[in-house]
DNA sequence: AATATAATTTAGGTATTCCTAAATTATTCT
DNA sequence: AGAATAATTTAGGAATACCTAAATTATATT
């Protein structure tokens, strides 16, 4: 039999994904600090997931873990539905993108794939949520990202804002303060490696505005030729 | 401390008030029936509801229960989600009056006040949903209803359709193609007490129907005069 | 009023998902 | 390499919300 997706259980899978994006396993302590769970617990699910028939991890003791193919598909399903959502309120009830976060993380587990089908056609199947993250298509393949960190940027270049990795509603207001919103224009200008800061232009301000790692390792752009 | 109202309490809370709006109370297999469980699970909740602080259910034993003040909010609480969620579903997403009812069963357990309160501003505050059921105020007060079932009427009434008890699929598919849609004039022409059928005229139809009671106890009306 | 029937409750379990504390294993440092 | 530290797992337990089977209580029938 398979295994019932829980709401538990979708939100393990999803930030699965996400923590091993990299290529790298995730470990049980970066899954139980991302859930607000204890280690313990952590070790517990990912213990029955790695067991389920079909397994929906691939696990081995202190070696953090993977998905497989089908926790993977599993868990682009959640990441599809929350973006949707996050588009789809931000879109028809006025949300701000520092609001759409927590109603999300809730809607997105029982939601319809009726739903799901109805909110993204009604948008014309966006490929981007409001913060620049891609939305797996309907048959669960996420769109490339090739957008490059802030603070991987030499200095005196010029580049387009496409994604923010934050979801914490002070960081995005924040960014928002500072005009660094999707589509925003940018140059750098100096560029520091020692103590990691930065001085940047947005275009259409005034005043070049200065950075430190906490804002640049979480603001991703595309390069202007 | 307050008792956590999760899905399942507030499950429970909706259907006692539905079950308790005669004003009789609800009896445990009437619960249990709704709520699709074995009457022993009813009792084990109920009389948890009952001791918790502040009790949200009066129960004495073999006797059914009622809600207090408490519980009634709660319970009017998700019964606004419900009917807000349908109305929503139907006026923005184009699904009709016999799909929103299962889809509204799950998203009114997890979305906000924000949420709602969006919703209802963006549909101008509606007081009835797709059923033509009344959606309780932000306050939580119930508007009335007046309207009487079709299988009450005399013959040669004429009278509008407000309201339908009913959210299985088949029967609103079958209610819209008789033309018993919110709105609808009709007129009765024979009524027949002891078969409990009834020869009902819809305005714009050719063909007048012949209705059972599995029918008229749930098309809702209000006579003209 | 006694008995049969129906409704309800109690008793004893299961599954899920979380917890803390203690034990174990892996990694880092000297 | 051995010791200290950090990460992880195991053990034992709690809360929630169900279940079935058996016992009890209420209601209806004769
Ligand atoms: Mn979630
Ligand atoms: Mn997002
Ligand atoms: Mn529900
Ligand atoms: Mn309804």
């Amino acid at each position: 039999m398979e295994q019932t997706l829980t709401f538990s259980i979708q939100d393990y899978l999803k930030n699965i994904y996400e923590l091993t994006d990299s290529g790298e396993p995730a470990t049980t302590t970066a899954l139980a600090e991302r859930l607000g769970i204890a280690p313990a617990s952590v070790t517990g699910m990912v213990q029955k997931l790695s067991t389920a028939k079909p397994p929906l991890l691939k696990y081995r003791k202190h070696q953090g873990v993977m998905l497989t193919n089908e926790g993977q598909r599993a868990a682009l399903e959640v990441i599809r539905h929350h973006r949707l959502l996050e588009a789809w309120l931000v879109k028809t009830l006025g949300y701000s993108w520092d609001e759409v976060h927590n109603e999300a993380e809730k809607l997105e587990h029982v939601i319809s794939e009726d739903f799901e089908k109805r909110i993204a056609a009604a948008m014309g199947n966006p490929e981007r949520d409001p913060h620049g993250e891609p939305i797996p298509s309907e048959d669960l393949v996420m769109p490339d990202d090739e957008s490059v960190a802030l603070v991987n940027l030499e200095s005196k270049q010029e580049a387009v804002v496409c994604r923010v990795e934050a979801q914490d509603t002070d960081l995005l207001k924040h960014l928002e303060g500072l005009g660094l919103v999707i589509g925003a224009h940018v140059k750098t200008l100096e560029v520091s490696r020692y103590d990691q800061v930065m001085q940047l232009q947005v275009r259409g301000r005034k005043e070049a505005v200065v950075l430190g790692p906490a804002v640049t390792s979480r603001v991703y752009v595309e390069v202007v030729a």
